[in-house]
RNA sequence: GGUCGCGUGGCCGAGUGGCUAGGCAGAGGUCUGCAAAACCUUGUACAGCAGUUCGAAUCUGCUCGCGACCUCCA
Protein backbone atom coordinates (compact mmCIF):
# COMPACT_ATOMS: atom_id res chain seq x y z
CA UNK A 1 0.00 0.00 0.00
CA UNK A 2 1.58 3.24 -0.80
CA UNK A 3 1.02 5.99 1.88
CA UNK A 4 2.52 9.55 2.12
CA UNK A 5 4.60 9.54 5.52
CA UNK A 6 5.29 13.30 6.06
CA UNK A 7 7.37 14.02 9.57
CA UNK A 8 8.59 16.76 10.82
CA UNK A 9 12.33 17.79 9.80
CA UNK A 10 13.66 19.72 12.65
CA UNK A 11 16.15 21.39 9.53
CA UNK A 12 13.02 23.14 8.04
CA UNK A 13 10.64 23.36 11.26
CA UNK A 14 8.00 21.91 9.18
CA UNK A 15 6.25 18.44 8.34
CA UNK A 16 7.82 17.58 5.05
CA UNK A 17 6.89 14.17 3.04
CA UNK A 18 9.43 11.55 3.68
CA UNK A 19 11.02 10.23 0.26
CA UNK A 20 14.09 8.24 0.52
CA UNK A 21 17.23 8.98 -1.40
CA UNK A 22 17.55 5.46 -2.58
CA UNK A 23 13.88 3.64 -2.72
CA UNK A 24 13.36 1.67 -1.21
CA UNK A 25 15.98 1.84 1.02
CA UNK A 26 16.10 3.95 3.96
CA UNK A 27 19.42 4.98 6.07
CA UNK A 28 18.27 6.03 9.63
CA UNK A 29 20.64 6.65 12.25
CA UNK A 30 19.96 7.45 16.06
CA UNK A 31 22.10 8.69 19.14
CA UNK A 32 22.81 5.61 21.17
CA UNK A 33 23.21 5.26 25.00
CA UNK A 34 26.36 6.28 26.54
CA UNK A 35 26.65 2.58 28.48
CA UNK A 36 28.23 4.22 32.08
CA UNK A 37 25.12 3.88 34.00
CA UNK A 38 21.68 2.24 34.00
CA UNK A 39 18.89 3.31 31.22
CA UNK A 40 16.36 5.72 32.51
CA UNK A 41 13.38 6.58 31.47
CA UNK A 42 14.26 9.61 29.53
CA UNK A 43 16.59 6.89 27.34
CA UNK A 44 13.42 5.01 26.75
CA UNK A 45 11.28 7.86 24.57
CA UNK A 46 14.08 8.30 21.67
CA UNK A 47 14.05 4.55 21.34
CA UNK A 48 10.77 4.19 21.67
CA UNK A 49 10.29 6.78 19.51
CA UNK A 50 12.39 5.47 16.46
CA UNK A 51 11.77 2.14 16.75
CA UNK A 52 7.85 3.01 15.68
CA UNK A 53 9.36 5.06 13.20
CA UNK A 54 11.47 1.84 12.68
CA UNK A 55 8.48 -0.54 12.40
CA UNK A 56 6.45 1.66 10.34
CA UNK A 57 8.74 1.98 7.88
CA UNK A 58 9.19 -1.36 7.22
CA UNK A 59 5.64 -2.33 7.61
CA UNK A 60 5.39 0.37 4.47
CA UNK A 61 7.17 -2.03 2.56
CA UNK A 62 10.76 0.31 3.13
CA UNK A 63 14.04 -1.63 3.39
CA UNK A 64 15.83 0.05 6.31
CA UNK A 65 19.20 -0.06 7.79
CA UNK A 66 18.52 1.31 11.64
CA UNK A 67 22.41 2.26 12.85
CA UNK A 68 22.23 3.00 16.45
CA UNK A 69 25.18 3.27 18.45
CA UNK A 70 26.94 2.49 21.83
CA UNK A 71 29.34 5.00 23.19
CA UNK A 72 31.81 3.63 24.98
CA UNK A 73 34.80 5.44 24.80
CA UNK A 74 33.91 7.82 27.81
CA UNK A 75 34.09 11.47 27.93
CA UNK A 76 34.93 14.06 30.79
CA UNK A 77 33.34 13.36 33.95
CA UNK A 78 32.85 16.68 35.33
CA UNK A 79 34.72 19.63 33.86
CA UNK A 80 33.38 21.91 36.69
CA UNK A 81 35.57 19.97 39.27
CA UNK A 82 38.25 19.77 36.70
CA UNK A 83 39.19 16.83 37.21
CA UNK A 84 39.30 15.83 33.82
CA UNK A 85 38.48 12.11 34.65
CA UNK A 86 36.90 10.18 32.06
CA UNK A 87 33.42 9.03 33.34
CA UNK A 88 33.82 5.37 32.43
CA UNK A 89 37.22 5.52 34.39
CA UNK A 90 35.59 7.21 37.20
CA UNK A 91 32.88 4.20 37.87
CA UNK A 92 36.03 1.94 37.30
CA UNK A 93 37.71 3.52 39.97
CA UNK A 94 35.53 2.86 42.25
CA UNK A 95 33.62 -0.11 41.57
CA UNK A 96 37.35 -1.90 41.03
CA UNK A 97 36.08 -3.19 37.86
CA UNK A 98 37.73 -2.50 34.33
CA UNK A 99 36.63 0.54 32.52
CA UNK A 100 35.48 -1.81 29.47
CA UNK A 101 33.78 -4.14 32.43
CA UNK A 102 31.54 -1.39 32.53
CA UNK A 103 30.73 -0.80 29.49
CA UNK A 104 29.73 -4.64 29.01
CA UNK A 105 28.03 -4.55 32.10
CA UNK A 106 25.32 -1.52 31.44
CA UNK A 107 25.29 -2.32 27.67
CA UNK A 108 23.63 -5.68 28.55
CA UNK A 109 21.27 -3.74 30.90
CA UNK A 110 20.91 -1.59 28.18
CA UNK A 111 19.79 -3.96 25.76
CA UNK A 112 17.67 -6.24 28.28
CA UNK A 113 15.66 -2.93 29.22
CA UNK A 114 15.17 -2.82 25.34
CA UNK A 115 14.01 -6.46 24.92
CA UNK A 116 11.28 -5.91 27.94
CA UNK A 117 10.14 -2.43 26.07
CA UNK A 118 9.97 -4.77 22.74
CA UNK A 119 11.87 -2.32 21.44
CA UNK A 120 13.80 -3.90 17.82
CA UNK A 121 17.32 -4.19 17.76
CA UNK A 122 18.66 -2.01 15.28
CA UNK A 123 19.84 -3.36 12.06
CA UNK A 124 23.73 -2.45 13.16
CA UNK A 125 24.63 -1.51 16.84
CA UNK A 126 28.55 -0.19 16.24
CA UNK A 127 30.74 0.77 19.13
CA UNK A 128 32.72 3.78 19.44
CA UNK A 129 35.43 2.31 20.46
CA UNK A 130 35.84 -0.15 17.68
CA UNK A 131 35.93 2.59 15.22
CA UNK A 132 38.59 4.56 16.46
CA UNK A 133 40.48 4.16 13.14
CA UNK A 134 37.38 5.71 11.35
CA UNK A 135 37.20 8.92 13.62
CA UNK A 136 41.40 9.66 13.30
CA UNK A 137 40.59 9.11 9.36
CA UNK A 138 37.83 11.69 9.50
CA UNK A 139 39.42 13.80 11.78
CA UNK A 140 42.33 13.64 9.34
CA UNK A 141 40.30 14.69 6.42
CA UNK A 142 38.79 17.25 8.36
CA UNK A 143 42.20 19.03 9.42
CA UNK A 144 43.58 18.27 5.58
CA UNK A 145 40.42 20.51 4.55
CA UNK A 146 41.54 23.37 6.97
CA UNK A 147 38.66 23.44 9.01
CA UNK A 148 40.70 21.75 12.23
CA UNK A 149 44.23 22.94 14.44
CA UNK A 150 46.17 20.78 16.03
CA UNK A 151 46.63 22.59 19.53
CA UNK A 152 48.86 20.47 22.72
CA UNK A 153 48.16 17.42 21.24
CA UNK A 154 44.02 17.95 20.51
CA UNK A 155 42.40 18.87 17.52
CA UNK A 156 39.74 21.30 17.28
CA UNK A 157 37.32 22.34 14.72
CA UNK A 158 37.21 25.71 13.63
CA UNK A 159 33.68 26.82 13.90
CA UNK A 160 34.70 30.69 12.79
CA UNK A 161 36.97 29.47 9.54
CA UNK A 162 33.96 26.59 8.61
CA UNK A 163 31.37 29.79 9.03
CA UNK A 164 33.60 31.59 6.29
CA UNK A 165 32.45 29.34 4.02
CA UNK A 166 29.13 26.85 4.99
CA UNK A 167 26.31 27.44 7.29
CA UNK A 168 26.60 27.05 10.63
CA UNK A 169 24.07 26.86 12.80
CA UNK A 170 21.09 26.51 10.73
CA UNK A 171 19.73 23.48 12.83
CA UNK A 172 19.81 24.86 15.84
CA UNK A 173 19.18 28.44 14.73
CA UNK A 174 22.14 29.86 16.30
CA UNK A 175 24.13 32.50 14.73
CA UNK A 176 28.09 32.20 15.25
CA UNK A 177 28.44 35.93 16.09
CA UNK A 178 25.75 36.07 18.90
CA UNK A 179 27.56 33.06 20.20
CA UNK A 180 31.13 35.19 19.88
CA UNK A 181 29.70 37.70 21.42
CA UNK A 182 29.61 35.93 24.75
CA UNK A 183 25.88 37.07 25.49
CA UNK A 184 25.79 34.01 28.21
CA UNK A 185 26.40 35.77 31.29
CA UNK A 186 27.35 32.84 33.24
CA UNK A 187 29.57 31.22 30.83
CA UNK A 188 31.11 27.75 32.62
CA UNK A 189 34.93 27.21 32.71
CA UNK A 190 35.75 24.45 30.88
CA UNK A 191 38.59 21.94 30.98
CA UNK A 192 40.63 22.81 27.22
CA UNK A 193 39.59 26.14 26.90
CA UNK A 194 42.61 28.10 26.58
CA UNK A 195 43.95 25.35 24.11
CA UNK A 196 41.12 26.81 21.86
CA UNK A 197 40.98 29.75 19.21
CA UNK A 198 37.55 30.56 19.72
CA UNK A 199 35.34 29.03 22.42
CA UNK A 200 33.04 27.97 19.81
CA UNK A 201 35.09 25.29 18.37
CA UNK A 202 35.00 21.95 19.51
CA UNK A 203 37.15 19.05 20.20
CA UNK A 204 37.34 16.38 17.43
CA UNK A 205 40.53 14.48 19.19
CA UNK A 206 41.57 15.07 22.88
CA UNK A 207 44.74 14.37 24.26
CA UNK A 208 44.62 12.00 26.66
CA UNK A 209 45.31 13.24 30.48
CA UNK A 210 48.12 10.75 32.50
CA UNK A 211 45.48 8.94 34.95
CA UNK A 212 43.26 8.70 31.62
CA UNK A 213 42.61 5.05 31.25
CA UNK A 214 40.96 5.22 27.97
CA UNK A 215 43.24 6.24 25.31
CA UNK A 216 44.40 5.17 22.00
CA UNK A 217 47.06 6.04 19.98
CA UNK A 218 46.66 8.81 17.07
CA UNK A 219 48.79 11.12 14.79
CA UNK A 220 48.63 13.93 17.61
CA UNK A 221 48.51 12.13 20.91
CA UNK A 222 47.46 9.52 22.98
CA UNK A 223 44.22 10.69 23.71
CA UNK A 224 40.51 9.74 23.14
CA UNK A 225 38.11 11.06 20.35
CA UNK A 226 35.56 14.39 20.68
CA UNK A 227 32.19 14.10 21.62
CA UNK A 228 30.39 14.68 18.13
CA UNK A 229 32.86 12.85 16.19
CA UNK A 230 32.14 9.08 16.71
CA UNK A 231 28.08 9.73 15.46
CA UNK A 232 29.81 10.85 11.94
CA UNK A 233 32.32 8.56 11.53
CA UNK A 234 29.97 5.64 12.15
CA UNK A 235 26.95 7.07 10.31
CA UNK A 236 29.09 7.35 7.31
CA UNK A 237 30.54 4.18 7.30
CA UNK A 238 27.28 2.36 7.63
CA UNK A 239 25.38 4.67 5.49
CA UNK A 240 27.00 6.83 3.31
CA UNK A 241 27.77 10.33 2.99
CA UNK A 242 24.13 11.36 2.63
CA UNK A 243 21.79 9.32 4.31
CA UNK A 244 17.86 9.62 4.77
CA UNK A 245 17.21 10.24 8.97
CA UNK A 246 19.02 11.12 12.17
CA UNK A 247 17.21 10.89 15.16
CA UNK A 248 17.57 11.90 18.11
CA UNK A 249 16.75 13.62 22.05
CA UNK A 250 15.75 17.28 21.46
CA UNK A 251 18.50 18.14 24.41
CA UNK A 252 21.17 16.22 21.38
CA UNK A 253 20.38 19.08 18.53
CA UNK A 254 22.80 21.51 20.11
CA UNK A 255 25.64 21.09 19.92
CA UNK A 256 25.44 17.65 19.13
CA UNK A 257 23.69 17.09 15.91
CA UNK A 258 25.01 20.81 14.82
CA UNK A 259 28.43 19.68 15.17
CA UNK A 260 27.66 16.74 13.43
CA UNK A 261 26.81 18.30 10.34
CA UNK A 262 29.73 20.97 10.26
CA UNK A 263 31.98 18.08 10.49
CA UNK A 264 30.43 16.42 7.93
CA UNK A 265 30.25 19.04 5.54
CA UNK A 266 33.91 20.32 6.62
CA UNK A 267 35.33 16.35 5.87
CA UNK A 268 32.94 15.39 2.54
CA UNK A 269 32.00 18.86 1.47
CA UNK A 270 27.93 17.88 2.00
CA UNK A 271 25.41 17.42 4.38
CA UNK A 272 25.09 14.46 6.50
CA UNK A 273 21.20 13.90 6.60
CA UNK A 274 18.68 14.80 4.61
CA UNK A 275 15.78 14.33 7.54
CA UNK A 276 16.09 15.46 11.07
CA UNK A 277 14.15 14.36 14.12
CA UNK A 278 13.97 14.59 17.59
CA UNK A 279 11.70 13.65 20.35
CA UNK A 280 10.70 15.84 23.05
CA UNK A 281 12.19 14.99 27.00
CA UNK A 282 10.42 13.77 29.66
CA UNK A 283 9.79 16.08 32.78
CA UNK A 284 8.94 15.29 36.01
CA UNK A 285 7.86 18.06 38.00
CA UNK A 286 7.94 20.28 34.97
CA UNK A 287 11.71 19.62 34.59
CA UNK A 288 13.89 17.65 32.16
CA UNK A 289 14.87 14.05 33.69
CA UNK A 290 18.19 13.73 32.99
CA UNK A 291 21.18 12.31 34.68
CA UNK A 292 22.66 15.87 35.37
CA UNK A 293 19.63 17.19 37.45
CA UNK A 294 19.82 13.46 39.24
CA UNK A 295 16.01 13.35 39.45
CA UNK A 296 15.82 10.21 37.02
CA UNK A 297 14.24 7.16 37.52
CA UNK A 298 15.49 4.14 35.86
CA UNK A 299 13.53 1.69 33.85
CA UNK A 300 14.88 -1.41 35.89
CA UNK A 301 13.67 0.68 38.76
CA UNK A 302 10.05 1.59 36.82
CA UNK A 303 9.81 -2.26 36.32
CA UNK A 304 10.23 -3.71 39.86
CA UNK A 305 8.54 -0.16 41.64
CA UNK A 306 11.75 -0.02 43.81
CA UNK A 307 12.16 3.74 43.59
CA UNK A 308 10.63 6.62 46.40
CA UNK A 309 8.86 8.18 44.10
CA UNK A 310 7.20 5.35 42.59
CA UNK A 311 3.95 4.14 44.29
CA UNK A 312 3.65 0.88 42.30
CA UNK A 313 5.74 -1.26 39.90
CA UNK A 314 4.65 -0.77 35.98
CA UNK A 315 5.23 -3.23 33.57
CA UNK A 316 7.06 -2.46 30.44
CA UNK A 317 4.22 -2.31 28.54
CA UNK A 318 2.60 -0.15 30.63
CA UNK A 319 5.61 2.40 29.60
CA UNK A 320 5.60 1.94 26.26
CA UNK A 321 1.61 2.64 26.24
CA UNK A 322 2.29 5.39 28.39
CA UNK A 323 4.78 6.86 25.73
CA UNK A 324 2.63 6.48 22.68
CA UNK A 325 -0.42 8.08 24.20
CA UNK A 326 1.98 11.49 23.79
CA UNK A 327 3.24 12.98 20.36
CA UNK A 328 6.76 12.30 20.33
CA UNK A 329 7.34 16.23 19.87
CA UNK A 330 5.36 17.34 22.62
CA UNK A 331 7.02 17.10 26.30
CA UNK A 332 5.33 14.22 28.91
CA UNK A 333 5.53 14.99 32.04
CA UNK A 334 6.37 11.88 34.81
CA UNK A 335 3.36 11.46 37.48
CA UNK A 336 2.16 8.08 39.43
CA UNK A 337 -1.03 8.92 38.01
CA UNK A 338 -0.46 9.17 34.25
CA UNK A 339 1.43 5.63 34.74
CA UNK A 340 -1.61 4.56 36.57
CA UNK A 341 -4.28 5.38 34.22
CA UNK A 342 -1.77 4.52 31.07
CA UNK A 343 -1.77 0.85 32.68
CA UNK A 344 -5.65 0.68 33.05
CA UNK A 345 -6.42 2.43 29.75
CA UNK A 346 -3.85 -0.25 28.00
CA UNK A 347 -4.95 -3.41 29.86
CA UNK A 348 -8.85 -2.52 28.70
CA UNK A 349 -7.45 -2.10 25.35
CA UNK A 350 -5.42 -5.27 25.29
CA UNK A 351 -8.67 -7.26 26.95
CA UNK A 352 -11.04 -6.30 24.58
CA UNK A 353 -8.36 -7.71 21.77
CA UNK A 354 -8.16 -11.40 23.66
CA UNK A 355 -11.98 -10.70 23.42
CA UNK A 356 -12.41 -10.65 19.80
CA UNK A 357 -12.07 -14.49 19.49
CA UNK A 358 -15.25 -15.07 21.68
CA UNK A 359 -17.48 -13.48 19.35
CA UNK A 360 -19.73 -15.32 17.10
CA UNK A 361 -19.78 -13.83 13.62
CA UNK A 362 -23.57 -12.32 12.58
CA UNK A 363 -25.20 -12.58 8.83
CA UNK A 364 -24.87 -8.49 8.80
CA UNK A 365 -22.47 -6.09 10.40
CA UNK A 366 -23.86 -2.72 11.92
CA UNK A 367 -20.84 -0.57 12.05
CA UNK A 368 -18.16 -0.18 9.60
CA UNK A 369 -14.99 -1.30 10.10
CA UNK A 370 -12.81 -0.80 7.53
CA UNK A 371 -12.47 3.19 8.08
CA UNK A 372 -10.68 2.38 10.91
CA UNK A 373 -7.79 0.87 9.09
CA UNK A 374 -7.29 4.16 6.79
CA UNK A 375 -7.93 6.41 9.81
CA UNK A 376 -4.88 4.81 11.49
CA UNK A 377 -2.46 5.34 8.55
CA UNK A 378 -3.75 8.98 8.35
CA UNK A 379 -2.47 9.38 11.75
CA UNK A 380 0.71 7.56 11.53
CA UNK A 381 1.22 9.32 8.18
CA UNK A 382 0.51 12.71 10.17
CA UNK A 383 4.10 13.11 11.95
CA UNK A 384 3.57 8.82 13.69
CA UNK A 385 0.60 10.54 15.51
CA UNK A 386 0.79 7.31 18.06
CA UNK A 387 -2.03 9.23 19.91
CA UNK A 388 -4.54 9.61 17.51
CA UNK A 389 -3.96 5.58 16.37
CA UNK A 390 -4.92 4.37 19.77
CA UNK A 391 -7.96 6.38 20.07
CA UNK A 392 -8.91 4.68 16.61
CA UNK A 393 -7.69 1.50 18.06
CA UNK A 394 -10.39 1.93 21.09
CA UNK A 395 -12.72 2.70 19.05
CA UNK A 396 -12.72 -0.64 17.58
CA UNK A 397 -12.55 -1.74 21.55
CA UNK A 398 -15.69 -0.41 21.29
CA UNK A 399 -16.91 -2.11 18.97
CA UNK A 400 -15.87 -5.41 19.94
CA UNK A 401 -17.09 -5.07 23.78
CA UNK A 402 -20.49 -3.65 22.46
CA UNK A 403 -20.86 -6.62 19.49
CA UNK A 404 -20.20 -9.35 23.15
CA UNK A 405 -23.06 -7.15 24.51
CA UNK A 406 -25.41 -7.80 21.76
CA UNK A 407 -25.59 -4.25 20.76
CA UNK A 408 -23.38 -4.51 17.54
CA UNK A 409 -23.10 -7.45 15.15
CA UNK A 410 -19.93 -8.27 13.03
CA UNK A 411 -19.65 -10.48 10.25
CA UNK A 412 -16.69 -13.10 10.05
CA UNK A 413 -14.85 -10.59 7.38
CA UNK A 414 -15.27 -7.79 9.54
CA UNK A 415 -13.92 -9.64 12.86
CA UNK A 416 -10.85 -10.64 10.27
CA UNK A 417 -10.81 -7.16 9.47
CA UNK A 418 -10.37 -6.16 13.37
CA UNK A 419 -7.72 -8.26 14.45
CA UNK A 420 -5.68 -7.43 11.23
CA UNK A 421 -6.47 -3.74 12.65
CA UNK A 422 -4.78 -4.57 15.86
CA UNK A 423 -2.48 -7.15 14.19
CA UNK A 424 -0.57 -4.32 11.89
CA UNK A 425 -1.33 -1.33 14.23
CA UNK A 426 -1.50 -1.82 17.73
CA UNK A 427 1.54 -5.30 17.85
CA UNK A 428 3.51 -4.60 14.59
CA UNK A 429 3.93 -0.92 14.46
CA UNK A 430 3.25 0.73 17.61
CA UNK A 431 5.12 -2.80 19.02
CA UNK A 432 2.72 -3.81 22.31
CA UNK A 433 2.43 -6.97 23.16
CA UNK A 434 0.17 -8.96 25.65
CA UNK A 435 2.34 -9.27 28.81
CA UNK A 436 0.28 -12.05 30.37
CA UNK A 437 -0.23 -14.33 27.39
CA UNK A 438 -2.02 -17.44 28.24
CA UNK A 439 0.84 -19.01 30.39
CA UNK A 440 0.64 -22.46 29.83
CA UNK A 441 -1.78 -25.22 28.74
CA UNK A 442 -1.90 -26.52 32.39
CA UNK A 443 -2.76 -23.22 33.63
CA UNK A 444 -6.03 -23.10 31.22
CA UNK A 445 -7.01 -27.13 32.58
CA UNK A 446 -6.96 -25.85 35.91
CA UNK A 447 -8.71 -22.65 35.69
CA UNK A 448 -11.72 -24.62 33.60
CA UNK A 449 -12.01 -27.12 36.68
CA UNK A 450 -11.52 -24.54 39.40
CA UNK A 451 -14.28 -22.50 37.09
CA UNK A 452 -16.82 -25.63 37.08
CA UNK A 453 -16.91 -25.85 40.36
CA UNK A 454 -17.51 -22.34 41.23
CA UNK A 455 -20.08 -22.65 38.73
CA UNK A 456 -21.60 -25.70 40.37
CA UNK A 457 -21.84 -24.15 43.31
CA UNK A 458 -23.92 -21.07 42.31
CA UNK A 459 -25.88 -23.32 40.76
CA UNK A 460 -26.69 -24.99 44.15
CA UNK A 461 -26.57 -21.32 45.21
CA UNK A 462 -23.69 -21.98 47.81
CA UNK A 463 -22.68 -18.18 47.31
CA UNK A 464 -19.83 -17.98 50.05
CA UNK A 465 -18.09 -21.13 48.32
CA UNK A 466 -18.35 -19.45 44.96
CA UNK A 467 -17.25 -15.91 46.46
CA UNK A 468 -14.12 -17.94 48.39
CA UNK A 469 -13.24 -19.24 44.82
CA UNK A 470 -13.70 -15.71 43.05
CA UNK A 471 -11.88 -14.16 45.81
CA UNK A 472 -8.69 -16.07 46.42
CA UNK A 473 -8.11 -16.88 42.75
CA UNK A 474 -8.51 -12.36 42.93
CA UNK A 475 -5.16 -12.63 45.48
CA UNK A 476 -3.38 -14.89 43.18
CA UNK A 477 -3.73 -12.49 40.57
CA UNK A 478 -6.58 -14.52 38.59
CA UNK A 479 -9.17 -11.88 37.89
CA UNK A 480 -12.62 -13.64 37.04
CA UNK A 481 -15.77 -12.52 35.19
CA UNK A 482 -19.11 -13.46 34.95
CA UNK A 483 -21.57 -13.09 32.02
CA UNK A 484 -24.74 -14.24 30.80
CA UNK A 485 -22.32 -16.79 28.34
CA UNK A 486 -20.60 -18.38 30.77
CA UNK A 487 -17.00 -16.89 32.99
CA UNK A 488 -13.71 -16.18 31.55
CA UNK A 489 -10.69 -15.14 33.54
CA UNK A 490 -7.73 -13.39 32.80
CA UNK A 491 -4.42 -13.20 34.74
CA UNK A 492 -2.84 -9.97 36.01
C1' G B 1 21.09 38.10 27.53
C1' G B 2 20.36 34.83 22.86
C1' U B 3 17.67 30.69 20.23
C1' C B 4 13.53 27.44 20.39
C1' G B 5 9.17 25.67 22.54
C1' C B 6 5.01 25.22 25.87
C1' G B 7 0.43 26.91 28.86
C1' U B 8 -6.33 22.53 26.71
C1' G B 9 -12.15 20.33 31.17
C1' G B 10 -10.50 17.07 38.32
C1' C B 11 -5.82 14.50 35.97
C1' C B 12 -2.98 12.75 31.54
C1' G B 13 -3.08 14.03 26.62
C1' A B 14 -4.56 14.83 20.84
C1' G B 15 -6.02 18.83 17.94
C1' U B 16 -3.63 24.83 13.79
C1' G B 17 -9.86 28.67 11.39
C1' G B 18 -16.25 26.26 11.47
C1' C B 19 -17.45 19.40 12.43
C1' U B 20 -17.47 14.37 19.48
C1' A B 21 -10.01 13.12 19.85
C1' G B 22 -8.91 9.35 23.26
C1' G B 23 -7.69 7.55 28.18
C1' C B 24 -8.10 7.94 33.69
C1' A B 25 -11.17 9.79 37.56
C1' G B 26 -16.45 11.53 38.89
C1' A B 27 -22.09 11.29 38.36
C1' G B 28 -26.57 8.64 36.65
C1' G B 29 -28.39 4.21 34.28
C1' U B 30 -28.47 -1.08 32.03
C1' C B 31 -26.87 -5.95 33.27
C1' U B 32 -26.10 -8.89 37.87
C1' G B 33 -27.48 -13.29 43.89
C1' C B 34 -23.24 -9.89 45.13
C1' A B 35 -18.86 -8.10 42.81
C1' A B 36 -16.05 -7.07 38.66
C1' A B 37 -16.12 -6.22 33.63
C1' A B 38 -18.79 -4.30 29.68
C1' C B 39 -22.39 -1.03 27.47
C1' C B 40 -25.45 3.69 27.46
C1' U B 41 -25.91 8.82 29.22
C1' U B 42 -23.32 12.90 31.39
C1' G B 43 -18.32 17.71 31.24
C1' U B 44 -19.84 26.08 31.11
C1' A B 45 -11.84 23.01 28.46
C1' C B 46 -8.70 25.72 25.59
C1' A B 47 -3.31 31.25 30.68
C1' G B 48 -4.92 36.72 30.28
C1' C B 49 -5.95 41.12 27.26
C1' A B 50 -6.62 43.27 22.54
C1' G B 51 -6.97 42.55 17.23
C1' U B 52 -7.91 39.97 12.16
C1' U B 53 -12.36 37.14 10.47
C1' C B 54 -19.09 35.82 8.93
C1' G B 55 -16.60 32.51 12.53
C1' A B 56 -10.38 31.38 16.64
C1' A B 57 -8.33 26.73 21.38
C1' U B 58 -6.38 27.16 16.28
C1' C B 59 -3.96 33.46 12.89
C1' U B 60 -1.56 38.52 14.74
C1' G B 61 0.24 41.69 18.79
C1' C B 62 1.07 42.46 23.85
C1' U B 63 1.09 40.62 29.02
C1' C B 64 1.78 36.76 32.63
C1' G B 65 3.64 31.87 33.87
C1' C B 66 6.73 27.45 32.70
C1' G B 67 10.55 24.73 30.25
C1' A B 68 14.79 23.19 26.91
C1' C B 69 19.44 24.47 24.79
C1' C B 70 23.59 28.19 24.77
C1' U B 71 30.07 24.09 23.10
C1' C B 72 32.54 18.65 25.32
C1' C B 73 26.22 16.42 31.50
C1' A B 74 25.09 11.38 24.20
Amino acid sequence: MEQALYFTNSLSREKELFKPLNPPHVGMYVCGPTVYGPAHLGHGRPYITFDVLFRYLTHLGYKVRYVRNITDVGHLEDEVEGTGEDRIQKRARLEKLEPMEIAKLFTDEFHRCMRLLNVLPPSIEPRASGHIIEQIEMIKKILDNGFAYVSNGSVYFDVIKYAQSHDYGTLSGRIVEEQLAGAGSERRELEGQDEKKNPADFALWKKAQPNHIMRWPSPWSEGFPGWHIECSAMSRKYLGETFDIHGGGMDLLFPHHESEIAQSKGCCGHAPVRFWMHNNLITINGQKMGRSLNNFINLDQLFTGNHPLLKQAYTPMTIRFYILQAHYRSTLDFSNEALQAAEKAMIKLMNSVKAIDRIKPSAQSTVQIKPLRQKCYEAMNDDLNTAIVLSHLFEASRIINSTITGKEQLTAADLTEIKKLYDDFLFTILGMMQENAADDRSVDGLMNLILSIRQEAKLKKDFAVSDRIRDELLKLNFEIKDSKDGTSWSKN
